[in-house]
RNA sequence: GGCGGAGUGAUGGAAUCGGUAGACAUAGCGGACUUAAAAUCCGCUGAGGGGUAACCCUCGUGUGGGUUCGAGUCCCACCUCCGCUACCA
């Protein structure tokens, strides 16, 4: 046959056609066979897919049908995460609806999509800002505010005084408004609602021990570090003047006897009454400066705010200061300070003249008379009365029980994770479904009254309140319970709501009635793989299982936690930078397909690293894999029903080689993902079989041909559908079975082994595979090459490893 | 500061369990084809040295030690880069 060139237009352009219905991607629940769902993370419509999602993407579709081509119902779906602040910013930037500017991204991703032919299931798609979506955001929420998991309470914010509005973590730079470069932003107080994470924070963190093996360690450490649970006790000291306790939490109370002096946070409700006027604006400037810094930048400083403090194991008087390195947000807000057994408390009492006094010493040591620094180990208990001599574990519990039995004190477990503030003052997000009325208080909005409509025509600003408290007909509404006026909740909900749950949703994206059926989240949960960038390791990934165990709780699912594997990939860097907008160094996927077509731009999306590395994209090199589809497509034309009508030793190997190359790739996807070394695997066999090329039988042609097409069909559908069909085969390829590699056929009659003397190659013998030690020794000495080397000394030893070398030893 | 990852040719990377370092690809060089170029096909390509040649020798995986018959791989110390996290008492 003629060869054809490879005209990756033509070939995607017609598959592309025939894909566009979408049935041959569709998921239903079918008992009969196994079930894989596959999800990579779903994206933000920031209006154009870049390389870092098609790397994504084309790692979780060439696990979708490879797992297809294994017999697999497979459940592989995509949706937008399309709610969020740059729709807004763009709003403001070109005068646009936040609604429109988001569809119309999503229509333009969609169609990037569709071009690159991942294998998704469209019928389920899912777009968080759509209200058949964000009404169950709404429905969740009420079902945790009435269990008391959602509620309201104080908290800061970023503030900007110069737009008058509240600013999220990222639009705070060097600790000053993003639009407003010298104006510092201050923290405001205010009302927001919250989710009660930490009444899950001990099942977080023992269900952390169920996802081993199946998630990365580095991510459970890192979420292990996150929920951060520590043992200690809360001890109150007492206020001199007045008797009322001031509580601290320590885990070091065996140290208590060298606290010299108690440190507030400045945001503790003490400080208004300690502080004198003077105190109380350095307390807020301090809470002020801790927007947008980066903490490890701020030196520590304090004031003494001249009141004293009793200890309450000795009695002994301490001031009490106020420190801008203790969190209101951790603990009581309150610390004792053990300058000899805490560096932090080290370094503020050494700058301020705070006594230092040991209290712990080494073991095998001595009290250090003057500490150059703390001493933060166990050790052994001293100047401490009672106490003198203990370990400071024994010592821990016992003054522990002590504070106890007289009521001063108790064990407690803190946790650092902290209870998920979810109120934003934005527009573009799920409207917090409650109502405010004067004499009723907060209330919910009834469930049959959900959704609540997000407006979508509205003015933009970017500055002064939430952006719907200057909607009237948003907030003014009747109280459902008095019937009396009253006005709407104007906050939204942050957009990682919308994320915790929606690989449920993609389960029964239609229903009308609940958040999903549970009967089909029962067939398709958990998650056999989910596939996204480490940057989500721990926000996301920790409110997912949240909300995992809070939707188990409300008896809708039966499972504990909803992704069995974890893979995370890494990021795609352009230059040494990530990737950004404002870096102007995004590579566009919509460029990539439209030089070189789909399949080139996904084998080099794979082959450029190991899918779990960050991979710096550099455009040469693109060239190869376009080469390499090329290779294939041409020598298939050329030889298609072509070859020899005796079969030689020219089939022989080549089918060996084929055999290799599928128990190759075929051990990738079983074990490592290392698609680099599967295509370099395939290419190697496509060299080969250029070499062997006119000394090939008919029926070798035939089977490489068909195996061929089958091999890459994970990695480059369109041309594998292409090849496949030329072939005159029925498709579609990857609903074929995956090939086996046939063993017998992939075994070498004979091997080369490498022949070290002293461990240095010195030559190379040609044995049968498969022969024993002993041959292999024999063979080995017996060559002259090797010989010269031994210089006619007698081995000492000689060390074979069967297949694989033999290692003479000389001295 | 804490936790994690990585350092291999000009470049991306390979070497999966301690066993031939540099597969595969890019870039480069040379050849074939062509009036010419592109495309394609074939060959060479870690450094240094030797040989007419097939080939051979020495060195070589961030640095310094160690374990081992044998180390890119394991252990110890250090250097550099990257990621995450960060006064969590």
């Amino acid at each position: 046959m003629p060869e054809k060139p490879y005209d990756h237009t033509v070939i995607e352009e017609k598959w592309h056609q025939h894909w566009a219905s979408g049935e041959h991607f569709r998921a239903e629940e079918n008992a009969e066979k196994p079930k894989f769902y596959v999800l990579e993370m779903l994206p933000y419509p920031s209006g154009a897919l870049h390389i870092g999602h098609v790397r994504n993407y084309s790692i979780g579709d060439a696990l979708a049908r490879y797992k297809w081509m294994r017999g697999f119902n497979v459940l592989h779906p995509m949706g937008w995460d399309a709610f969020g602040l740059p729709a807004e910013n763009a709003a403001i930037k070109n005068q646009t609806a936040p609604g429109a500017w988001t569809q119309r991204n999503i229509e333009a991703m969609k169609k990037t999509h569709r071009r690159f032919g991942f294998s998704y299931d469209w019928d389920r798609e899912v777009a968080t800002c759509e209200p058949d979506y964000y009404r169950w955001n709404q429905w969740i929420f009420l079902k945790m505010y009435e269990r008391g998991l959602a509620y309201r309470k104080k908290a800061l914010v970023n503030w900007c005084p110069e737009c008058a509005t509240v600013l999220a973590n990222e639009q705070v730079v060097d600790g000053c408004c993003w639009r407003h470069e010298l104006t510092p932003v201050e923290q405001k107080a205010l009302e927001q609602w919250f989710f009660k994470i930490t009444a899950y924070a001990d099942e977080l963190l023992a269900d952390i021990a169920k996802l081993e093996g199946g998630w990365p360690d580095r991510v459970l450490t890192m979420q292990r570090n996150w929920i951060g649970r520590s043992e200690g006790t809360e001890v109150d000291f007492k206020l001199e003047a007045t008797g009322e306790p001031i509580r601290v939490f320590t885990t070091r109370v065996d140290t208590i006897y060298g606290a010299t002096c108690v440190i507030l946070a400045p945001e503790h409700p003490l400080v208004e009454r300690l502080a004198d006027e003077m105190g109380k604006s350095r307390a807020k400037a301090m809470v002020d400066a801790r927007a947008g810094q980066d903490p490890g930048e701020i030196t520590k400083e304090g004031f003494s705010t001249g009141a004293y403090a009793l200890n309450p194991y000795n009695g002994e008087r301490v001031p009490i200061w106020v420190g801008n390195f203790v969190l209101m947000t951790y603990g009581t807000g309150a610390i004792m300070a053990v300058p000899a057994h805490d560096e932090r408390d080290f370094e503020f009492c050494k700058q301020y003249g705070i006594p230092i006094r040991p209290v712990i010493r080494p073991a095998d040591g001595a009290l250090p008379a003057d500490p150059k620094e703390a001493f933060t180990e166990y050790g052994v208990v001293e100047n401490s009365g009672e106490w003198n001599g203990l370990d400071s574990a024994s010592a821990r519990r016992r003054m522990t029980e002590k504070a106890e039995r007289e009521g001063f004190g108790q064990g407690a477990v803190t946790f650092r994770i902290k209870d998920w503030g979810v109120s934003r003052q934005r527009y573009w997000g799920t409207p917090i479904p409650v109502i405010h009325c004067a004499t009723c208080g907060v209330v919910p909005v009834p469930e049959s009254e959900l959704p609540v409509l997000l407006p979508l025509d509205i003015k933009i600003t970017g500055t002064g309140r939430s952006p719907l408290a200057d909607v009237p007909e948003f907030v003014h509404v009747a109280c459902p319970e008095c019937g009396g006026e009253a006005r709407r909740e104007t906050d939204t909900m942050d957009t990682f709501v919308d994320s915790s749950w929606y690989f449920f949703r993609y389960c029964d994206s239609k229903n009308d009635q609940l958040p999903f059926d549970p009967k089909r989240i029962a067939y398709w949960f958990p998650i056999d793989q989910y596939i996204g960038g480490v940057e989500h390791a721990i926000l996301h990934l920790i409110y997912s299982r949240f909300f995992t165990k809070v939707l188990r709780d409300l008896g809708l699912i039966a499972i504990d936690e909803p992704v069995t594997n974890l893979f995370t990939q890494g990021m795609v860097i352009r230059n040494g930078a990530k990737m950004s907008k404002s870096k102007g160094n995004v590579v566009a996927a919509d460029d990539v397909v439209e030089k070189h077509g789909a399949d080139t731009a996904r084998l080099f999306a794979l082959f450029a690293a190991p899918p779990e590395k960050d991979v710096d994209w550099i455009d040469a090199g693109v060239e190869g894999q376009y080469r390499f589809l090329g290779r294939i497509y041409r020598f298939a034309t050329r030889n298609a029903g072509g070859g020899l009508e005796t079969t030689g030793e020219a089939d022989r190997r080549i089918l060996r080689r084929l055999h290799q190359t599928i128990g190759k790739v075929t051990d990738d996807f079983e074990t490592r993902w290392h698609f680099n070394t599967s295509i370099a695997a395939i290419m190697e066999f496509v060299n080969d079989l250029y070499g062997a090329e006119g000394k090939l039988s008919k029926a070798a042609v035939a089977e490489i041909l068909e195996k061929l097409a089958l091999l890459i069909a994970p990695f480059a559908p369109y041309l594998a559908e292409e090849l496949w069909e030329e072939q005159g085969r029925q498709g579609p390829v990857f609903k074929q079975p995956w090939p086996e590699a046939d063993a017998d056929l992939a075994r070498e009659d004979e091997i080369e082994v490498p022949v070290q003397v002293n461990g240095k190659l010195r030559g190379r013998v040609t044995v049968p595979a498969g022969a024993a030690a002993d041959a292999m020794e024999v063979a080995a000495l017996a060559d002259e090459k090797v010989r010269g080397f031994l210089d006619g000394k007698q081995p000492v030893k000689v060390i074979v490893v069967p297949g694989k070398l033999v290692n003479i030893v000389v001295r």
